[in-house]
DNA sequence: CATGAATGAGACTTCATTCAT
DNA sequence: AATGAATGAAGTCTCATTCAT
């Protein structure tokens, strides 16, 4: 696990924010110095470069889904579940991160020409590791034969813009915050189901 | 319908090349100038601005999706299978149009602070569309009862990152632009089936 | 006397409009073009460029003035009257010329770098008709003993600011649209009598 | 008081000599980046806009000419040398300050739309500084009842045609540099004595 | 560690002017 | 005579990044 100081608690904080309002270009270095309260060259000291601020952020997040659902296979959950939660953690981290749900849902590689590769590594990864519960899930003869890897990539793509329907300020958004994570888990479930 | 000059013919095929491969930011004005082999003042003759071009060719992208349901459905298709064209569209496209599904495939709102409410609009303007099938769908009980706006945005999700999977240039993406429009319209139909 | 076709006309007339309002600079030639209702390649039919358009006007304005002037004189119009008519001629051209006058008002030979020296012949020019308006009073013996150059620029420059002072749209230039004339002629008056 | 850096110093100076040399619109950020020395950051890191520059030295410009007639008040000049002074007090700062002096003299509101508002908020400020000193003189009978805010503009109206006049450089404007403060404040206090 | 002034490349956009029709 | 599409130079401004303090 990475260390952070407090410092950088703060700027990573602030960043999360900006990033998710305004996207990777819209927001300026100077303006997340700014958010975070301290100096551009702070930031420069412990992070090579704004993509570097973007990239530490992107990690974290999906770090912590991963997180979520290891502790829940940790409790013995069964993987025809552990497919509702994927498709729904987001919502299930929407009411104390709702910025980082944001960020994750409205990023793409194409975001930043020199991010591309990385920026996809990181998608790819997360993909991986969610075709393998897939596997387990086939394995286990709970989730049925399918191309595993693109049903993550199915999966975490519908998720995606569910979520970022949701995050909308509108009627529609409101009753998706309601309703989405169970119709989600359920479009989820009935697609992969043997 | 739009009438197009030649010149913004090149503009817009040089367009969607630059905003495909590099994105809304990493794509400038000059660049497309050079590469369609015209002045930057003829391209802010023809448009207001960078945005524009942009937003020109989207709506154009999406018009192009729209027809090819609309004239499939103008044949007789049943709803059940106008899911799973939905559903593989952009694979349809993949051949002649390679760029612009990559463009759509990799485009969200995020892109540009000033663009957002109307890429966004243009979004929820398609999923209202493929809405409203999914309702005619459902009136016909070839479709279970369900949210159709967030089952049009969860298909559309889906679509959009097997797609922009399987347009990346490795064994996994060459293996999905074969085997992707079958999966895709599998994993549509089950979750959407009475 | 310039011959000027009705197209002239219209363009002159938009062009004054609009180089009053916003000044040389910013006013475009296409701006002139949509406002006289004539097409920007017929501008420049007429005119060499858009400093031409600028002269064009400049020149005809203080080309009003001295007729005004030099009627009055032919009607046997004493110098000490004469004087305060210069002063205030601006004044009395409000009403059916605003525009021009306002444009007057606010023109400096500095409004273009290549312009500079035309525009300071021309009000050269006219300083100079005044100031040998003021050379036949003083040997008329009406007009006190003074530089006449540098009264005429004095003369000028006054009416210029207070006519600028009052075109403004609030009380005082209410005020002064009324009362300028009379304070200007007396102002100048009283300046140069013997 | 405004502290400024050397660098805003250099700034200033180097801008002002463009400024009055070729106009706001002739004169780049580029120019004045050129001429200071300095990148044409550093100047946007100092100054929002090149319009800002040109405020800056405006609004210091009205200052100094306030503060020398501040200081005369001070020292007990009464209000009819006063309003001399105030007419020639160009000339006055003409040795040392030429490149300051043609610039005031040489601008008026017009010269960008978006500036218009300021800059005649900084002549009326001025203007209405120059009526208090004529309303002061007219309660000691020492200037005559006039309605003081036409006579102020009057006053600075002429003194700017002039002194702009006699910054040419050919026989008048040597004359005027001589004749000119002299010429001036009679003709001033010819105009407004009782 | 921290600061923030300074850099300068590069982005978007405007606009006077030309010229084929 | 008239048109207006096309040109491309030039302008203002932003911003990631560096470095002396």
């Amino acid at each position: 696990m990475e260390k952070t100081t407090p410092l950088q608690e703060r700027v990573v904080q602030a960043a999360v924010k900006l990033f998710a309002g305004r996207g990777f270009h819209g927001t300026s270095i100077r303006a997340i110095a700014c958010a975070a309260g301290v100096s551009i060259g702070a930031i420069y000291h412990h992070y090579r470069s704004k993509e570097e601020v973007f990239l530490a952020i992107l990690r974290r997040e999906y770090e912590r889904r991963r997180t979520v659902v290891e502790e829940l296979k940790a409790q013995g959950m069964a993987p025809k579940e552990l497919v509702r939660c994927v498709a729904s953690v987001h919502f299930e981290l929407l009411d104390r991160h709702q910025d980082s749900v944001k960020l994750l849902a409205q990023t793409l590689p194409t975001e930043h020409p020199r991010l591309q590769a990385r920026l996809r590594a990181l998608e790819e990864e997360y993909a991986g590791y969610v075709a393998e519960l897939l596997r387990e899930g086939m394995l286990a003869a709970q989730i049925r034969q399918c191309h595993a890897l693109t049903a993550a990539h199915a999966l975490l793509g519908m998720a995606k813009a569910v979520t970022a329907r949701a995050l909308e300020d509108d009627a529609v958004g409101h009753d998706l915050r309601v309703r989405g994570p169970e119709e989600l888990a359920e479009f989820a479930w009935r697609a992969l189901c043997p």
